[in-house]
DNA sequence: TCGGTCAATTTTGGATCCAGTAAGAGGAGA
DNA sequence: TCTCCTCTTACTGGATCCAAAATTGACCGA
């Protein structure tokens, strides 16, 4: 298996990464001077790298002009989540009959790694320390690990991948970060995982259906807080930054 | 409006054209300079065009040996369909309260058509001649409008980009023409459609989601024609052509 | 005849160079 | 002081040039 990769693809692939995670925030303009610096290639692949991104919507072109990271809009980010309530309870139809017991196993591992997090990170909270970020974001790993084992063993790359590209319109964690009152989704999304892999386990593929999707759903007063927060910091620089 | 445009999105545009439709088979090998020399530019613009091709999934690229146009493995035909059912199911769902009377004056307005152009192409099977592939894109496009007007109505964009894109999987109307059994899924079809604009209409936007879904997931057998005569012509030209 | 090695050719990936456009600074006139 | 205009500057889009990798094909030996 030869690791041969182009370095327009190497640049894309950690740029995605970094907007996606927030790292580089939205509305910030990417200068292909700059980029071409940072990475020590000269601009035509970093200009290749761009037209990736554009292409999978994370950035937007002005002829011209330059490259602006895409900031989400309410609306967008309310789509994406209906888009994943739908492919998520594809999935785990589909995945319902194929989970083997050792898929289910996994499954059950990670829940049970998700509940300890999701325990410490309500007592953090409710002992008023400061948010650790570290521990955040193993807990959204662990979250999203529970769901890519139902990807892996629904075996649909295709729905695999656009709901992955939805997932990340999330903008990273610093908006999960921002409210207190998020605490109780902890507690929710956990159930909702156990409710799922329940589901799965009694080999009711409806019903697992049927709960992904509400699971995903159910976000929506996660939506509005994240919306808040982003209404908050949602100003754009201008070009001439 | 100044309909500034890069040759990069020119080029990629046309070329995502020509591959959805099929003037570019599948397994074709696209060589940059040969391209550059029909857009009459370098190839530098040409490879940015190909670099949002291959994000989009329609080319995929070998580091050091060049682009080729993606062929559809009966997976991901199958895999497609289940994506555009479920979307399509809540592009329907949410339009259905939306539904203005000048709405559902465009639908009936393009069912009427549909209906035509459904029985021409119906007589011409059973007289048994030649299929008319003018009338079977107009068809086919009738058929499309249909949907269209659901998703401006629904005003899910994201959803939207993501179904066409799945919609274009059929890889043109190539296999579409190919066999004669297809002629009983047009008297389908067109059933099909009533049935939802009359559950739209009704103002069920849960029947109308139930209806849009049946609608794509019928298609099944279709899918299984359209395997058979990729199966047939799915040979991939080597690296050396 | 078949398989393997090595040079020639083709083609890609990347760097550099040039032209055109947009933003911004500064000056002239009202 | 405000507005308009011009000139400068910065940056993008595209063209050309160069190096590296892969394919081709000839040559050689078994």
């Amino acid at each position: 298996m030869s690791t041969v990769s182009t370095k327009a693809d190497d640049i894309a692939g950690i740029l995605e990464d970094e907007i996606v995670s927030g790292a580089i925030p939205p509305g910030a303009v990417l200068r292909q001077e700059t980029l071409s610096e940072r990475f020590e290639v000269s601009r035509t692949p970093v200009r290749e790298a761009l037209r990736r991104l554009a292409a999978l919507g994370l950035v937007s072109f002005e002829p011209n002009r330059g490259v602006r990271v895409r900031s989400i809009s309410a609306d967008e980010l309310r789509e994406a989540f209906l888009v994943r309530a739908e492919l998520e309870a594809l999935a785990t139809e589909v995945a319902t009959p194929k989970m083997t017991p050792d898929d289910l196993a996994e499954m059950d591992r990670i829940e049970r790694r998700f509940g300890e997090l999701t325990l410490e990170l309500r007592d953090q909270a409710r002992s008023g320390a400061p948010r650790d970020a570290a521990l955040f974001v193993e807990w959204m790993q662990a979250n999203y690990a529970f769901h890519d084992v139902i990807y892996r063993v629904a075996d649909l790359p295709l729905v695999e991948r656009i709901a992955k590209g939805a997932r990340r319109t999330f903008i990273g964690d610093r908006a999960w970060r921002a409210r207190a009152e998020l605490d109780e989704l902890y507690a929710k999304n956990d159930l909702q995982h156990r409710a799922i892999r329940e589901a799965i386990s009694a080999g009711s593929a409806q019903a697992a259906r049927t709960l992904a999707r509400e699971h995903v759903l159910s976000s929506n007063r996660l939506i509005e807080v994240v919306l808040e927060t982003l209404g908050a910091a949602g100003r754009e620089p201008g070009w001439g930054q």
